[in-house]
DNA sequence: CCCTTGACTTTGGGATCCCAAAAACTCTCA
DNA sequence: TGAGAGTTTTTGGGATCCCAAAGTCAAGGG
C-alpha cells in the first residue's frame, strides 16, 4: 500500500479480473477518473502499471483495451510460476546454507498437517493454511540464493491463483461427503509433496527437489483443469470465487 | 518506442547500467527534469517503470535510490531466463504443431554457421549473428504454446545480456590468435547446441530439448564468469561494452 | 446514393500549479 | 558547546490546464 496509484491499480485490476469490464472493452481515463473520484494523474500511473502487467493494452491510437486473463492464461502462468519455483527448489537444495530455510518450512508443513487433521475448513482455517503455504513457498524462493527467481515470480503474482502460496479451495467442499474426501485428500497430497521437497532439500538432493516441486505445481494445474472440464463456460471470475474467502484482501 | 516516458526510461536505465550514477545514489525528479529538459510528468512515469524493473527503489520518505545491477544480478537473471527458455523448449518439443517453428530455427542455425565460417567478426557480422540468434530463441518462445514464458522473459529483458537472443562477444577476440580460436570455438559450440535443440524439438524429445537449452544458457553463465574471474573489479558497465557493438540501440 | 473532405469532438500526453510531508538548517536554552 | 525544537526549504504526489492527434459526424459533390 504505497500511494493512490498502486491502490487504484489494484482496484482496477480486481474489476478486470472479476469481469466488470468486457474483454476488448475500451476504457478511457476520464471514465476511470469519474468512477474512482480521482484526478487523471494517478489514473494514468495506474494504467501504465496495468499495461506492464499485460491486462490492459494501450492501442496505437487512443484508448486502452481490456485484456482480461482467461483460464488458459492462468494455467500458463501457473506453469511458469511452477517452473520458476522448481528452479528455486533445485538451487536451495544445492545451496550450502540451505539449513536456514528448513525450520520455517518444517513449521509450515506441520501447521498445514494440523489444520488438515482438524477435519474442518472454514474461513479462518483456510486463511491459516494459506498463510502457512505462503511461508513454505516464499522460504524456498527467498533462500535459494537467486533473488531474481522470487522477483520474477512477484512480477506475475498479481494474477489470481498466482500470489505467493495461494491455494485454490473447492467451494463445494462441504456439499457432499465425497467432495470433502477428495478435498482433504488433495490437501494431504499437497502437504506430502511439501514433505518430500523438504527432505530433498535437507539432503541436498537437487534433482528430487526440482522434480517434486514441478509435480507440486502440476497438481494445481490438474486441479484447475478439473474445474474447466466440469464447466466449459467457466471464467476467471468463477475461479477467483473458488479460492478461499480468507484470501480476499482486506477492503479499506 | 511509444511515448516520451518509455524513451526516457530507456535513457535513464542506460545511464544507470553504464554507471553514470553511483550505487545507492539518490536522484530527484527535478534533477532529471533539468537533465532531460522535460516536465516532471514523463519523468515520474519513467521512474515508476524503472521502479517496477527493480533498478530504482522508491524510499519510504522521499527520493529514489539507484539499485544498479551487479554482475551477480546479471548472472542470476541469465539463470532465470535460461530456465524459462528450457521450459519453452520442452513445451515446444511436446507441442503437436511444433513444425511451424522449425524452418525459422533451421535458417537461423544455418545463418550463424555461415557467419562463423567467415572467420571474421566485425560489427555487421556480429549484428547479423545477434539477429539470427534472436530469431532462434524467440521462435522457441513464441511457438511453445505458453505465452507467459515469453512475456515473463520480456519482463526481465531490459537488463544487459538479457534482451532476446543477445550474445556476449569477447572484445579482445582479435587481439591474439588463441583468443580468436577460443571465441570461434564458443560460437561453434553454441550453434551446435542450437542444432541439438532443433533436432530434439523436431523429434519431440522434450527431455533432451529442455536439458540442452539448460546447458546452452549455462554456457553463457560460464562465459560471463570467466570475465569475472579474470578481473574481480569488473562492473556491469564493462560487461556491456564487451557485448557486440551491433547490439547498441540506435541513438536518436 | 455513396464517397470524400472538412469541421467538431473526444481523448490521451505533457506542463504547470498547489500542497503536504520530510529533510535540513538555525536558533535558543541548558 | 551540544541537544532539542521550531522554521525553512526541498521534494514528491495530486489536480488542473493546454494542446495535439485521432475519431466522428455531417455536408457537399460526383
Amino acid at each position: 500500500m504505497n500511494s493512490i496509484d498502486a491502490e487504484l491499480a489494484a482496484r482496477i485490476r480486481d474489476d478486470i479480473i472479476h469481469g466488470v469490464y468486457a474483454e476488448g472493452e475500451r476504457l478511457s481515463e476520464a471514465q476511470l477518473c469519474d468512477a474512482f473520484k480521482v484526478s487523471r494523474t494517478p489514473v494514468r500511473l495506474a494504467l501504465r502499471l496495468l499495461e506492464r502487467e499485460g491486462i490492459v493494452r494501450r492501442g496505437e491510437g487512443r484508448g486502452y483495451t481490456i485484456q482480461s486473463p482467461s483460464i488458459s492464461d492462468i494455467l500458463q502462468a501457473v506453469q511458469v510460476r511452477g517452473h520458476l519455483e522448481s528452479l528455486a527448489a533445485r538451487l536451495l537444495a544445492q545451496s550450502p546454507n540451505r539449513q536456514a530455510a528448513l525450520p520455517a518450512m518444517a513449521r509450515a508443513i506441520e501447521t498445514i498437517g494440523d489444520l488438515v487433521n482438524l477435519e474442518r475448513l472454514d474461513a479462518p482455517v483456510a486463511r491459516q493454511m494459506q498463510s502457512a503455504n505462503e511461508v513454505f513457498h516464499t522460504s524456498i524462493l527467498d533462500n535459494c540464493g537467486n533473488d531474481y527467481v522470487g522477483f520474477t515470480c512477484q512480477q506475475i503474482s498479481h494474477l489470481p491463483m498466482l500470489a505467493a502460496g495461494s491455494m485454490v479451495f473447492d467451494r463445494g467442499i462441504l456439499d457432499s461427503p465425497e467432495r470433502w474426501e477428495a478435498g482433504v485428500f488433495r490437501l494431504r497430497l499437497g502437504n506430502a509433496q511439501h514433505q518430500v521437497i523438504y527432505e530433498a532439500i535437507e539432503q541436498g538432493d537437487a534433482v528430487r527437489a526440482e522434480g517434486m516441486m514441478r509435480e507440486h505445481s502440476h497438481t494445481m494445474i490438474k486441479y484447475i483443469q478439473t474445474f474447466e472440464n466440469r464447466d466449459r463456460s467457466l471464467t476467471v471470475s468463477d475461479l477467483v470465487s473458488y479460492s478461499a474467502a480468507g484470501s480476499d484482501r482486506v477492503q479499506s
